[in-house]
DNA sequence: TTCATTACTTACCAAAAGGTTGGTACTTGC
DNA sequence: GCAAGTACCAACCTTTTGGTAAGTAATGAA
């Protein structure tokens, strides 16, 4: 269905909702959802393995910062993407994974990926 | 060629490159490429309406400023996504559209799309 | 002569993103 | 008593990003 521009009558603009916040384009609601400079590396992460603790997600996503790590798992749990277990045990332990939404995005991810797979450097053989 | 030293026998890993810039990881080349608030939208015109000029696209891309605009475009434009047509008239007269790696791009923002469509917000019927 | 048009460019500024360092709480092992 | 291990927080700082406002070149129209 082709919406045309000002709807003349009572048809109204879609919204979308992700987590608190609202957009009237599907494509700035993805783009906000993957945007920071590790979100589609955690993702990707917890895509193959299902639940990791926060240590362990800071060795597989390499080069990112603890900060950055738990500002984006935090976003990403905002937006309801990813799921975050508490273990009431000393030491901490705490286990992140994908939500519905947020394994619904694999395939999108795996494009993603595969776009990039596309860009790869012919070597020469010696 | 600079091989570090993971690579323990004949192994080597991939690089992938986009325009001048390499990187280790598809997905990372793929954040990169599509790192900047309009590019998106940008990519998205560019697939709706094959070639328009930059005074068309200001107003497509709705909130872009003419810097942004253009920075985005030359980015595009150096990573091989976007095409450049100059045409030499008064008053200045520029085409821009998307490469063959532009366009194979839009199975994947398609995609994001589509994702972002399904957190469609239920609207209460009054 | 001055204006309008188009596709930019430049300078400047504010805000956001991200990096670094150091700290906390709690318990087990030495 | 002290260090180790875990999952964070808070301060501080630099870099990057994006926005605004103004100017430029070339030509034809008024």
């Amino acid at each position: 269905m082709i919406k045309t521009k000002k709807e003349k009558n009572n048809e109204r603009s879609a919204v979308y909702n992700l987590g608190s916040r609202t957009f009237d384009c599907p494509i700035e609601l993805t783009s906000t959802a993957i945007n920071g400079k590790w979100k589609l590396l955690i993702i990707y992460r917890l895509s193959l393995q299902h639940k990791l603790r926060f240590s362990q997600l800071k060795k597989e996503v390499k080069g990112v910062s603890e900060k950055m790590l738990i500002q984006h798992l935090k976003e990403m749990e905002k937006d309801g993407l990813v799921d975050r277990i508490v273990y009431p045990v000393v030491p901490p332990k705490v286990e992140y994974g994908l939500t519905e939404a947020g394994r619904s995005f694999i395939p999108v991810l795996d494009m993603m990926r595969n776009w990039g797979l596309s860009f790869i450097a012919v070597e020469a053989t010696t």
